[in-house]
DNA sequence: TTATGTGAACTAATTCACAGCT
DNA sequence: AGCTGTGAATTAGTTCACATAA
């Protein structure tokens, strides 16, 4: 979301997918649906199966096997007709895609239940990043360690992202300090943000922001279990008033 | 998403908005934005504002005008031309849209560091939900107390689920626990979840899941920070590389 | 055979631009 | 005079269905 649609770009003439490390199209839906892939993917790797047809795939991800298809031919054609993907190989190229060759550092600000929370996932996250700095202002948190991280003082953001040469930051502070980090991370050159603090933030052009929410989720699940029970009612009216 | 597509439904015809609810067709698009919406306009009541433009209502939402103005008007027409939107009126009717005027009960399955955040993170999620228990299986927790929610065992999960009429699950549990939970939670009769495992879940068709993933977000990021680099190298390689 | 890759058809979402109301 | 509400135009995303290649 964000600066997604200015950072896809004007479309490119295709045809030349060797001059580019990607041939720079990739639909916002469908980078965002590679990371779910890629996860299926090490599932099946793990469980020693080498060959997967995108029906099974597709299963596995949660979605239908044509908009799987679609979505890997962006990428290039890495299937093979008649047979399937190979397992392996598929892992290889949607890393690519999604920049996980490299090795992301991370900065997590914020040592609280959700930073320490955001620390511990770091088993999932491993492949692509690692967790350079936890931080927090708290004197009872500052220097000691989360998840094998040490815990420094917010002070030390500018030194810390500067140096190990940070791009991406994650926000994980209460609300009234949240934009006041964002402006920090951001001037200390990082253009990547994970936001789970409740509020929109403002950033320049040029730096990409997501945000993770829980009291939107819950909202958008109060909206559809409220029209279920209302279709419900509207079914059987008296069935329903008896199960409220 | 998920079964979001289903409940939508289809489409009724339009003109009676008497007899339902709600005219029954708004676009998950919108849906997903009213939380937003609604926010800012919280934000706004605070400061003592009575009355906003679509103009400024869009920019505390992070979003462009005509798509607050197209989106508020698939609730209804509440707005005032020439004037604005009342503030307090249009948090009315949004929260009605989203269903927020019932209060959810909801249970929260885990309480490490992540069951822990959610449950503090009620402040915001106040309006509308309560936090009816949180549940584990660790002895240690089990009897404690979260955010002044008493921590009970997973084994009193239906129990709980079915004596106070519980529709929204929150599952923060280890990967490993996540489907057996889930099986729990719907077999009770939850049909709406949250979910934090890093996992598709596997549920019966009406049941609505949404999930959060912070290793999915991490890895967006990733490919635009790719593509920025990338798209910096093209431009300037010499300095790109000399960044370094 | 069998399952990919993809044009073509369709559906959803966004943006434009202005008529219509206050 | 100003801002909403909305048809119309545009763009993005999904699904279909089959030609194509192993």
């Amino acid at each position: 979301m964000s600066s997604a649609a200015e950072l896809s770009g004007p479309e490119s003439e295709p045809g030349h997918p060797a001059d580019r490390p990607y041939p720079s199209g990739i639909p916002e839906a469908t980078v965002a649906r590679l990371p779910v892939y890629l996860r299926a993917l090490y599932t099946l790797a793990e469980r020693g199966v080498s060959t997967v047809a995108s029906d099974e795939l597709a299963r596995a991800a949660g979605v239908n096997s044509a908009k799987l298809r679609k979505d890997l031919s962006h990428l290039g054609s890495y299937g093979i007709r008649g047979v399937g993907y190979d397992v392996e190989y598929l892992v290889y190229q949607v890393s690519r895609a999604l920049g996980l060759t490299q090795n992301w550092p991370v900065v997590i600000v914020g040592a609280g239940n959700l930073g320490r929370a955001l620390a511990h996932y770091g088993g999932f996250v491993t492949r692509g990043f690692r967790i350079e700095a936890v931080l927090d202002t708290d004197p009872f948190l500052v220097g000691g360690n989360v998840s094998g991280v040490a815990v420094r003082h917010v002070n030390e953001l500018e030194t810390i992202v500067t140096s190990k040469n940070i791009a991406i930051g994650v926000i994980a502070v209460p609300v009234g300090a949240a934009q006041g980090v964002c402006d920090r991370l951001v001037a200390a050159g990082v253009t990547s943000i994970l936001n789970f603090a409740p509020l929109v933030l403002n950033v320049p052009e040029g730096v990409d922001v997501r945000k993770v929410d829980l009291s939107i989720e819950l909202q958008i699940l109060a909206f559809h279990a409220q029209r279920r029970s209302a279709a419900r009612y509207e079914q059987a009216p008296d069935q329903a008033a008896a199960e409220a």
